[in-house]
DNA sequence: CCTTCGAGGTTCGTCGAACGAACCCAGCCG
DNA sequence: CGGCTGGGTTCGTTCGACGAACCTCGAAGG
């Protein structure tokens, strides 16, 4: 997709991969984005021991990806639940792009498990590659990568 | 974004990851979708150690995800290279989604370190989410997810 | 009061995966 | 032959994931 010596070291994909890439984190974020705000209710669907959650949950908390918010259910203290906030929302793209690439490869001819639909018109939804000069990419060849800025130093 | 309760041992999400979740693999993904197609330069590129990316690599084409090809440079014996299969292309709006959350939170008021253009007419590309009826999606709180098929069974 | 309950953790011992350094192996080159 | 180079494998150590058990606070029940 380009020619090959540029300098890594601060590639966006790594940098994302280093904050959000550990092994629970976006199934954490995928239960978030459905709504699900309880440790407990995080723990049960995703499946991830309480430590490593306890962590994964700071961690994503001290990125500003999730908010601790406290709230108040009748007869019970006060506890807190955690919420996506709008850079948290921001990786919803890329929680779409895995389904879409599973539900594609990894469905044994079964029905998709999950459909998104537009709010508003109930239309499906899905990602498209697109332009500023507003062509759809019918594919990831026919992207071109240009190294910019400080990346531009080989190695 | 909906409401909880449904069967998540079939997620698109959690299938993807578990294919290529582990902590190498999608920077190896990375260099493959930049043309990077031997052992040494995947490993220098990506840092990743020799064992690991052994192993990383074997499991990608396990999946085919990545093919090893054989290839003969002059005055060298016969080696082999790996490279995106079409299964693997599906995988870059992936890397894309990463990347574009990376430039948008990562940018230390940098400019972000690639640009991907259309490579016909030059303009710079990015991911759209868009719905059937051609809506674009200003945001993910317009989505509304429905658990679908098998999924339906609570727990 | 004292006990129980349950959400949201923390602590601990074990065990597997990741790490880096060292080694191996097959050709081609001189 | 001996060395070099790409593509690995082996090995000992370290680090993180795991599951079970324990802790803590406040509300409710007796």
């Amino acid at each position: 997709m380009s020619e090959a010596s540029w300098d890594r070291s601060q590639c966006s994909v790594a940098g994302t991969l280093a904050v959000v890439g550990e092994k629970w984190s976006l199934l954490v974020l995928r239960e978030a984005s459905h709504g699900v705000r309880r440790f407990a209710d995080i723990q049960r669907y995703t499946g991830a021991p309480k430590a490593v959650l306890t962590d994964r949950l700071a961690t994503l908390v001290e990125h500003g990806i999730l908010r601790r918010v406290p709230y108040q259910a009748e007869g019970e203290r006060q506890r807190h639940e955690y919420r996506l906030t709008a850079k948290g929302l921001d990786l919803v793209p890329t929680l779409v792009a895995l389904m879409e690439w599973g539900d594609k490869y990894l469905a044994d001819g079964e029905v998709p498990p999950m459909a998104l639909e537009h709010r508003s018109c109930g239309a499906p939804v899905h990602l498209e590659l697109r332009c500023d000069e507003g062509h759809e990419l019918a594919s990831a060849r026919e992207i071109h990568a240009v190294p910019k800025g400080a990346a531009l130093s080989p190695r």
